[in-house]
DNA sequence: ATGGCTAAGGCACTTAGA
């Protein structure tokens, strides 16, 4: 079984992209974020021809997350609780019910915070805490777990090609970093990082500066995992050649490989 | 101090991203 996310950053800029990924990489659930998208007018034929069904959850002109698979779930939940208010599309779950096991898998696309300084930065920790509480109840369930997404943390300096540029930056802030840490610590596994310790291993580089070209990049497009799931965890790949494709996302696919 | 590019909304530019 194969499970990936991918930022797209614009599903309808970059649909034609999307076919061609997932026909080449075959998932059996996508994960995507940053479909600036209303669901009204997600372009889900194309993805729906390739025999994928669609779940989405959008809004106008910006964030908005959404949900691929083969298979259909069983249930699919929106937005994360804990605030009513919150009106920003970051999140959807679904639950499916595959050879007699249940598994959940979230797409997330956790709130940049920048800049410092401004209302973004605590709303950004303010989502971190209420998807550590989350997290937890779902833990306590014991399924099979994959919380999948742009967590936009960088969660170690060996995860930043330059960490003195990003010292000022909300995904490099100790806060930040300690919320990621804590969620991990909930007992979640950081797919990559189980799988290999190697570096200059991105998910992400900016459209400017030429920093594609320089692998100027940092890894914030994480799987955190449930034990139930990463005792079946078999490869953990990013899909780096996506990035040099024309008219790319800055972000590129990350994909685990599961056991039966 | 300084975001060099890109997407979306909507038709000139602004907002947002990371």
């Amino acid at each position: 079984m194969l499970i990936a996310t991918w930022n797209i950053n614009g599903i309808k800029a970059r649909i034609d992209s999307l076919c061609a990924w997932l026909e080449a990489a075959s998932p059996d659930i996508a994960c995507l974020q940053e479909i600036k998208s209303v669901d009204e007018t997600f372009p889900r034929g194309p993805i729906e021809a390739l025999g994928y069904h669609v779940e989405t959850h959008g809004q106008k002109g910006f964030n908005g997350v959404a949900l691929l698979s083969k298979v259909a779930p069983a249930s699919v939940m929106r937005g994360l609780p804990g605030d009513e208010s919150d009106e920003q599309s970051r999140y959807i779950e679904g639950l499916w019910e595959i050879g007699g096991r249940r598994l959940r898998v979230a797409s997330i696309y956790l709130p940049n915070g920048n800049p410092l300084g401004t209302e973004k930065f605590p709303y950004k920790l303010g989502w971190m805490e209420r998807l550590i509480a989350h997290a937890g109840w779902r833990l306590a369930e014991e399924d099979d777990l994959v919380l999948a997404g742009d967590y936009n943390v960088i969660p170690m300096p060996v995860d930043v090609a330059r960490p003195q540029a990003w010292l000022g930056d909300a995904l490099f802030q100790p806060e930040s970093r300690s919320a990621f840490r804590r969620l991990v610590n909930l007992g979640l596994t950081d797919a990559l990082r189980a799988t290999t310790d190697a570096e200059k291993t991105y998910t992400f580089w900016d459209y400017q500066a030429g920093a594609w070209q320089k692998n100027d990049g940092i890894r914030i497009d994480h799987l955190l995992v449930s034990p139930e799931v990463q005792d079946r965890l078999v490869s953990v790949g990013i899909e780096k050649h996506v990035r040099g494709w024309e008219k790319p996302s800055d972000h590129v696919p990350v994909m685990i490989q599961l056991a039966a």
